[in-house]
DNA sequence: GTTATATGGTGCGATATCGTACTAAATAAC
DNA sequence: GTTATTTAGTACGATATCGCACCATATAAC
């Protein structure tokens, strides 16, 4: 059962297939939970996700754009957008080149409010893998990105 | 910047950190999405997960311990069992021993719905992995499965 | 240039999730 | 034994997510 010579590129065992996936889920759930409960009122993860990419990322996107590196439903981008312009973390333009589309950018109080989450969760973030070796977390965020890559190619199939 | 000698129990860069957890919770939100299409019109990855938990832990867990072994609210969880009631996939009983709970208990439809998912998924997600070796499988269990329980524990304070 | 198709965005309805408040039953305090 | 506290579950309202239908604009076909 346990056997960790297996080689790469055969498959895995089913039940470790699904511990992991359960574990995966069961992470981004707490995470997400943590993250939400540091937000104002009325704000959630996705809409810290947004403010996230848009200062690692850069800034302008097409609300399309941010929906596809989420990988949700452009409605429900539209709907957290809503929600960030609301709160006046975001604004939202035309875009001057294209008739269809519009450009995301963030303001000094989304900027600020970023910064003050990061501080606040980073260490906590961090704390959690103060166990793991710099190099198990490389491996780690390695396969993820492996693993996510293959989704997305299945997706857009 | 890369440091794969770093000691453990030393706090891991905060980025890297971030972006663990960022990976995590993509892989997260696709696999529910990949699952969620392959369940009957109605249901979704929430009522897989209570299926597939009273096969793999057990029959007859109150509500209770479902919650909290999925880590959702309580509300939450009588809407899923709600749901999973209404399709007949499980059943829900008076608890014998204590008149403020209930029991879970599986139906045959329920089982079978969880064999056919998983007969379909199981190889999906099995792909998935193939090009990650078991030991770094094992790896990633075990780490991911540390941090859920410093989630879990954090959560009860 | 006109028409057909594709793409970006939104409105709307359905359902999931979650917080608050509530009821009923069990347990503790006394 | 009565009362206070805790615990299991639910009802309800608010918001998030998502699928579908729709509009506007851009691009392709001709």
């Amino acid at each position: 059962m346990h056997n960790p010579s297996k080689k790469s590129s055969e498959p895995q065992s089913l039940s470790l297939s699904f511990e992991l996936f359960n574990e995966i889920g069961i992470v981004a759930q707490l995470a997400r939970s943590k993250l939400t409960d540091q937000l104002p009122e009325g704000l959630m993860s996705s809409h810290f996700g947004v403010l996230n990419h848009l200062i690692r990322v850069g800034d302008g996107p097409t609300p399309m754009k941010l929906a596809s590196a989420f990988q949700v439903p452009k409605t429900t981008m539209t709907h957290t957008l809503k929600g960030l312009v609301a709160n006046q973390l975001i604004s939202i333009k035309p875009c001057p080149e294209d008739g269809r589309s519009k450009r995301v950018w963030i303001t000094d109080a989304g900027h600020q409010l970023r910064q003050q989450t990061i501080a606040i969760m980073g260490p906590e973030l961090a704390d959690l893998l103060s166990n793991i070796s710099g190099q198990q977390l490389q491996i780690m965020i390695e396969n993820l990105t492996s693993i996510r890559q293959q989704l997305d190619a299945s997706r857009s199939t």
